[in-house]
DNA sequence: CGCGCAAGTGGAACGTGTTTCATTTTCAGG
DNA sequence: CCTGAAAATGAAACACGTTCCACTTGCGCG
């Protein structure tokens, strides 16, 4: 069921996107060994294989091509936390881990990183789709760490029915988390932060926040 | 004593300062016009009475210039806040009421408010001070919000003494709902959020933490 | 088979951020 | 005043994102 996403990821034009997906890699590539500056259109084009024209038929901007690489990222990393989610009694656990993975895939390659953050903040109306889909995959992965489990049986669901619906309350937390981490990531990407102090603030902010919510029984 | 920030912005270099005032006041024209791209280095300059040599010896990029933009306009904000702060009983309102005032008045000029935003994201380390130096002005401004005034007399502090102490506590919900506001702006900007929906996201997030923070006594 | 057309190609051209440099201006100290 | 150094100037040059265009290629259809 949590499958339905990545289902029509896999064909949904055979060849025509094969040129697409051989330019996002290109950048992913790119951008991993010289950041933003180091993806070079005309190089992206090059190595792809393809002409600039052909590049600009499917990408709007250099932006829209690292927003495009972001959300090929975190399509990757939603197949792995689906498949090895984080595990713990306490949902203050599984956050906390959740959120110290993805900082740690963030920072395993920093200047990819900071390039795509970058791109996010471009504010091009263009951008808005492929933002929201991001913000979108973001969200269910941090939902379903919250909960126990996907849609798994070894959860900690008293009742079963109503366990399949996403409150209100649980959606507003993972936005909230959510909008932390990436407000920490902006400032890590600026200079701000290291890791050290990134988890410290996301530790912070999520006991302040789900240790309180817990009260609310 | 909360004017000991604002005491030295007044006169640190007389007149060799005068130039980078009218560069920045120059960009914050240009930008409220067109936003990001019509920000033309070359048109700043002119409009500045400069040369380019003169702007690039003053700041290092065009994004360096739109965060100082933003560190000057934050900066004349706090100002604002300070003389006419949100009242209120409740904290929830008065920084229910403060975000209000930030978030209208980043969408009463949108193209700046946006070509701004977007230099914040550029993740260069050279800007690093700069940002840091915005983010504890806004930081300053939240936790004064939080409590019910700055130095005034006529609060709600029961304890003379320890009120002027700021709490681990404090400095973390301020920081935490400063990042949720970050996000929710770079959201807007990225065209994912309209006023309504801003105000509607800060007002859960601000309940949500606020309600959840006071049940700690 | 040939037509037509959408997609792709190669590369030139343009705009703008950034750098460079030779020259001029400014100005404090003697 | 004179001088020397720091700052500013004006303009050219360079790099790279983006656009444009004339031409070629791939391919389904009559």
């Amino acid at each position: 069921m949590f499958q339905s996403g990545a289902m029509a990821t896999e064909s949904p034009d055979p060849l025509l996107e094969e040129r697409a997906r051989r330019i996002i890699e290109t950048t992913i590539e790119l951008a991993e060994k010289g950041g933003f500056e180091a993806v070079r259109l005309r190089d992206v084009a090059a190595h792809a294989g393809v002409a600039m024209g052909t590049l600009y038929r499917r990408f709007r901007s250099k932006e829209d091509l690292l927003v495009a690489a972001l959300e090929s990222e975190t399509r990757a990393l939603e197949e792995r936390i689906n498949a090895r989610p984080p595990m713990g009694i306490r949902a203050t656990d599984r956050v906390l881990a959740y959120f110290d993975l993805q900082t740690r895939g963030m920072l395993r390659r920093p200047n990819l990183s900071r390039a795509m953050l970058r791109a996010t903040a471009a504010g091009e109306p263009a951008l808005a789709e492929k933002l929201g889909l991001f913000h979108e995959m973001m969200g269910r992965m941090t939902v379903a760490v919250l909960r126990g489990m996907p849609g798994d049986g070894s959860g900690s669901s008293h009742e079963a029915g109503a366990s399949s619906v996403i409150t209100e309350r649980e959606s507003l937390i993972a936005t909230v988390l959510n909008q932390i981490w990436f407000a920490v990531m902006l400032s890590w990407a600026g200079g701000l932060e290291d890791q050290a102090s990134i988890n410290e603030r996301m530790r912070a902010a999520i006991e302040l926040i789900l240790d309180a919510a817990e009260r609310d029984s």
